[in-house]
DNA sequence: GCCCCAAACAACGA
DNA sequence: CTCGTTGTTTGGGG
């Protein structure tokens, strides 16, 4: 469920919450299968949280003594920090931070946790590493791909998921129903900007509505992903159509590459 | 082009015009990259052809020295029986017969053929490894695949083609739009009869037609694959789609499974 | 709303 | 209208 924007705002307030905290005690809550595989904790003890940091839907939690976590919520995961362990459901990993606990839960028991994680090839959305000019030579390599599946796509760009990317396509004024191969180079300048607009900007929104976020995602602010909006706000009716089973939201005033 | 019906009349007559012939000389004109290749004709000559047999969309000749050529004609290959060499074009291939010759034109060069091919894995539609027990199976096995695909897929079934399907599923009152796996069992019973009986009768249909063929199609006696048609001979109007960019006959009488 | 895998489908070339 | 190969989409499951 969170991406990108989310989860930079839940980093931030992890560093302020729990940053600096000693790991006393880890527990592994390991009731469905490969959740959490291959972790020894044991080399976590008695560390210290040294940063959170965001790397495309991914969360890395930095260790003071070299190690790193890597935690992905998929649908349903989310983060707590909690002074009483018992009051959290669905627990599948606590860090016992002498007296606070920084919990994961996830009632479907499908997020991923790695530890010391290989390095992504990938460029995360936000990264320098996604340039235009690596925009345009993907666009061109996916020429007959779908651009929503195109930009949700986390072998081509880490971090946009079904919800921003519908935002990110109406900034750009593309519709979701273009072809990658299709879009000109002064679109393709347009979208490769409106990608980095939209992200950054919603971090923005998430914060200002939900300054200490930690989990949940804020959505109210959203141009056209948005069950309550019936008209976008340059005046267009929002439709919804599917695109690869995936509810997409849009309106005729996207031009279809 | 040809299908299972049209290659099985050319097998007959081919029989009764050059079985028992001694080969004198052959020669490849490999024309086109990789039509024919690895075939060392050495070990024709003086063999004689002791039959044509058809099997799937391919015609086997079987020599009395042990060994069999297999031809696949592709969209365009053709057989021909000619006194005079000079008087065909597009040769691939050329059987002298002592004065007579058995040619293998295509104008496309894709037309594929083997010395001594491996045994096929894959039933034949009219071979008795086709039970109705086999269809069913595949049926379940591909239950998410169109029928129509399924049907001309010649890893399920062998000798079926984009035309026969057609007059298949419409003697079976099977829509083409029908997934594999949710035609009943009774259904099935009705397919796997119609495939008998429309590719048996289309075999005695062009020879009716055609008594010396050996080449190009006869497709007049279809009951819906028919571009001149416009109504079957239950009285539907004869309507068109396209199945996996193939081009569709049928009517709105045959049921969607 | 997530990701993975397998199977089905589509586009292209020979 | 043929068959392969390749890349993309779809559907099911965790």
């Amino acid at each position: 469920m969170p991406e990108l924007p989310d989860l930079e705002a839940y980093a931030g307030n992890l560093n302020k919450m729990v940053a600096g905290s000693q790991v006393i005690e880890v527990v592994q809550y390991n009731s469905k299968k490969d959740a959490l595989a291959n972790i020894n904790t044991d080399v976590l003890i008695s560390s210290r949280i040294e940063k959170f940091e965001r790397d495309g839907k991914k969360m890395l939690i930095h260790f003071n003594n070299g190690n790193t976590i890597s935690i992905h919520l998929m649908l349903e995961g989310k983060f707590h920090v909690a002074d009483d362990i018992n009051s959290v459901s669905f627990k599948i990993f606590d860090f016992n931070l002498n007296g606070r606990h920084l919990v994961i839960t996830d009632p479907k028991g499908w997020a991923k946790m790695e530890l010391n994680p290989a390095q992504e090839k990938v460029p995360d959305a936000l990264s320098p590493d996604f340039s235009f000019a690596y925009l345009t030579k993907m666009l061109k390599a996916k020429k007959s791909k779908n651009i929503k599946t195109f930009l949700i796509d986390q072998n081509i760009v880490r971090g946009i998921g079904n919800a921003y990317v519908d935002e990110i396509l109406w900034e750009a004024n593309i519709s979701p129903e273009s072809k990658a191969g299709k879009i000109p180079e002064e679109t393709a300048k347009q979208l490769y900007q409106s990608i980095g607009i939209v992200l950054r900007r919603s971090i923005d929104e998430i914060l200002q509505a939900k300054p200490d976020i930690i989990n949940g995602e804020v959505r109210d602010f959203m141009r056209v992903h948005n069950k309550r909006k019936k008209i976008c706000p340059h005046g267009y009716p929002i439709k919804t159509t599917r695109i690869s089973s995936k509810i997409t939201y849009y309106t005729d005033e996207q031009i279809v590459y």
